[in-house]
DNA sequence: TATTGTTATACTCTATAACTATA
DNA sequence: TATAGTTATAGAGTATAACAATA
């Protein structure tokens, strides 16, 4: 059977189906196997909600972090990220030349830049927040209200 | 504060520790990230457990499901890592140049390598596991035994 | 001295496509 | 024709290090 060619959109493979006929042996068991696949998933559903414009995961992050705390310097970004300096700076070009933010000078220090979203990038980041809530929804159909309460309280246990 | 540097072990960056003063909206609510941050976490304790000769999940994934599955194939394992043929490839040349795997022609198909742990490699993913395994249950000890089971049984629900 | 942003560089991972040899 | 493996290439992501301007 050909393998149909992957949509080139996202950064992830992806493909977890299990192959029929392997022996897992203790994966299946341990908990960084199961995030990675269940994460996998999730990128999957993030990719067909934000199609289109290249928002990946950590740009759709950096958005929702824009506009909730206008005014952040690149420095701060990066560590909401997790990144190096050179990382967020890269994705505030990204942000910038699409024209969804936008560096201004602080008066308080000529070092850094406040960041801020512009009003298409307001409009943007509104869309995508819908759509990407709607799609993590979704994903989580399969649970019912007490599992995905109790699945974001084991979560945010294990990663606190 | 000067961040401290990495380790230059892990490709990730990791750091995943919330900052303080930052509004992080609807991001916690959402299961796309919520499964990112514990899969850092996870990442980083794998890390922890493999440290020392550049054994990364895939290739112990590929190393458990050579000894769980002798025999099997370069294009059967990419299907399972969800990796393309090329990656494989790559992949199993790694294993070979550190004489942890072998390929062996098949006598049944003159085009497919069968993949073989050699005995280095058995004594190499015997390590492995029991130290992954040990370090996947440290990780997990924030939680109880019910909520462990619980949190497997809603992942795999989640990436069926 | 320390920090912010910047730039250049390099490394890892992995996809794609073309090629070969077998089936 | 189709498949397994191989090879070459390219792109994304991100770390590191050095530098200038500012604190």
């Amino acid at each position: 059977m050909a393998k149909a060619h992957r949509s080139a959109r996202g950064p992830r493979p992806s493909s977890i189906a299990r192959v029929p006929g392997i022996d897992y042996a203790e994966l299946d068991a341990m908990f960084g196997y199961a995030l990675r696949r269940a994460q996998i998933a999730a990128f999957e559903a993030f990719a067909r909600a934000s199609d289109g414009i290249g928002i990946t995961p950590p740009r759709f992050t950096a958005l929702v972090i824009l506009q909730t705390n206008p005014g952040i310097s690149q420095s701060v970004l990066g560590d909401v990220l997790g990144t190096a300096r050179s990382g967020a700076m890269l994705l505030t070009d990204w942000l910038e030349h699409r024209g969804l933010a936008e560096r201004r000078h602080r008066p308080d220090d000529g070092r850094a830049w406040g960041l801020y979203l512009t009003p298409k990038g307001g409009r943007v980041v509104e869309t995508l927040r819908r759509r990407v809530r709607q799609q993590d929804k979704r994903f989580a159909a399969r649970l019912g209200g007490r599992e995905r309460r109790e699945l974001l309280r084991l979560l945010e246990k294990l990663a606190a």
